[in-house]
RNA sequence: GUGGCCGUAGCUCAAUUGGUAGAGCUUCUCGUUGUGGUCGAGAAGGUUGAGGGUUCGAGCCCCUUCGGUCACCCCA
């Protein structure tokens, strides 16, 4: 009983969006390629579930990153638990992997993961709040062919979805020990530039002064130019590792850009962190600097996080993984015209005439389900006029007819609808003649 | 969180200087209650995003708000 006259708002909440059904067909493919290449290369499938306990994503995405900072939809439940719809997949991994002993399995343990992902932020271009993430994630190797065989999967995902002018934008910002002597090197300069930062960098470059590395303004770009790169200052260890990444990339002929400035947004990172962006056309009128990513969006991102597994087991387990956002790359597919074949176009229509004829029909669609031939039927529609229109309309090349007649006798009609000629044939020999007429 | 642009039917858009909303496409019905493509007839569908204000009168002018979109921030 409504004592107000409230509307209900016929909406999805902002930023979100339905997937529609002319849609799903890149979602599928998506996710056929991207399984099969974990199947390939031996990823085992894993789907946590999308929500976990707040301090999951505190701890492990770290509570100075925009994500945990203000991005998280947390609510609390009836029995007084924190919870949160997860920003990413890496945190959510890592406590399975501790959780089910995966330490204990031979070593590396590689992991595939698919789905949803939420982040409370203003949407825009190829930017969500519900949003799709392919994720792959190898837990116990620490070594450089394995940052390569991620970056090489990822890049051949895309390859396979018709992007192919991708470049990798790659970066090492060290380990926790040589990165900490670094900052304080970049802090030291950036407070002798102070004054030529943005206001947003003067802001925050004491504490988090890898941010500035990739901010966007030109005065900053002006500051950073000139500023300690973090591949000068990378200790013995991260500067070999480093190196034999880049090694690798000319060994395998990968496009990519050693980008000194790439820094990204999460806590965990260590030694390898990449992005591939997708090259596209230069029709963006703003924004053309060199140095970023150009203003276009990162389909895939990721890196090595060699310290986060600690956090949570106090066990050194080194890591490695990445994540790729669905709806980016959808949108690049349409950017490129790729065409992803629609798996279920009919190609016969079943008409029928009477409730007898109809029941007949609902029962042969099941059969022809059965036999793998797509077919359309209106079950719902009388006349047989308005049933040919719509298969017409559909570009089936036969339509079968159960009339009343028909329907008596167990037989039915394959109307050609090219030349409309009509054979009349027996109802449990159909699925045999429409196969033979498919070929 | 900040800023630019935009809100008329399911979709694409009209509506002279403010005079109580119209077309195309789509959908549905009919043109012999057993035969499609073209064609014809008709129907459905809108408190012009919402709320206020100015006016005899507002889709149009003013204010507020909501929504959409793009950009910044950040990120997939």
């Amino acid at each position: 009983m409504a004592t107000k006259k409230n509307k209900l708002k016929i909406q999805c909440p902002l930023g979100m969006s339905d997937i529609l059904p002319e849609d799903q067909p890149f979602f599928k493919k998506i996710y056929k390629v991207a399984s099969d290449f974990s199947v390939g290369f031996r990823f085992g499938e894993l789907s946590p579930p999308i929500l976990e306990y707040s301090e999951l994503f505190e701890k492990g995405t770290g509570t100075d990153t925009e994500i945990v900072e203000k991005q998280m939809y947390s609510l609390r439940t009836k029995g007084g638990d924190h919870l949160t719809l997860r920003p990413e997949f890496t945190p959510s991994l890592v406590r399975s992997y501790i959780e089910n002993g995966m330490i204990s399995l031979p070593q590396p343990v590689k992991l595939f993961s698919y789905g949803p992902v939420f982040r409370h932020e203003r949407p825009q271009a190829g930017r969500f709040r519900q949003f799709h993430q392919l994720n792959l994630e190898v837990f116990g190797s620490n070594k450089p062919i394995i940052d390569i065989e991620l970056i090489y999967i990822f890049y051949n995902i895309l390859q396979n979805l018709g992007i192919k002018d991708t470049i990798i934008e790659i970066n090492s910002i060290g380990d926790s020990q040589c990165r900490s002597d670094y900052k304080k090197l970049l802090v030291k300069y950036l407070k002798k530039n102070e004054n030529f930062l943005c206001s947003n960098c003067k802001r925050r470059y004491k504490k988090s002064p890898l941010r500035v590395l990739d901010c966007k303004q030109e005065r900053c770009q002006q500051v950073v130019s000139g500023a300690p790169q973090t591949i000068d200052h990378l200790c013995k260890g991260c500067h070999n590792h480093f190196k034999k990444v880049l090694e690798f990339l000319d060994e395998l002929d990968l496009p990519y850009n050693l980008n000194p400035y790439l820094a990204r947004g999460l806590d965990y990172y260590t030694k390898t962190v990449f992005e591939i962006v997708a090259q596209g056309k230069m029709d963006s009128p703003v924004g053309n600097d060199k140095n970023s990513s150009g203003g276009k969006k990162a389909l895939i991102g990721g890196g090595r996080y060699d310290d986060l597994i600690r956090i949570f087991s106090r066990k050194d387990i080194p890591a490695c993984g990445g994540a790729a956002g669905v709806e980016r790359i959808i949108e690049a597919m349409k950017e490129r015209e790729v065409k992803v074949s629609t798996t279920n176009k009919p190609v016969i229509f079943l008409a029928q005439l009477g409730d007898v004829a109809k029941i007949r029909a609902l029962e042969l669609m099941n059969d022809l389900r059965k036999a793998n031939i797509p077919t359309a039927e209106s079950l719902d529609k009388d006349s047989l006029t308005a049933q040919l229109k719509i298969a017409n309309r559909l570009g089936v090349k036969n339509t079968l007819i159960i009339g009343e007649e028909e329907a008596k006798d167990n037989m039915l009609i394959i109307r050609n609808m090219k030349s409309g000629k009509q054979t009349l044939v027996k109802m449990e020999k159909v699925i045999k003649e429409i196969k033979k007429k498919l070929k």
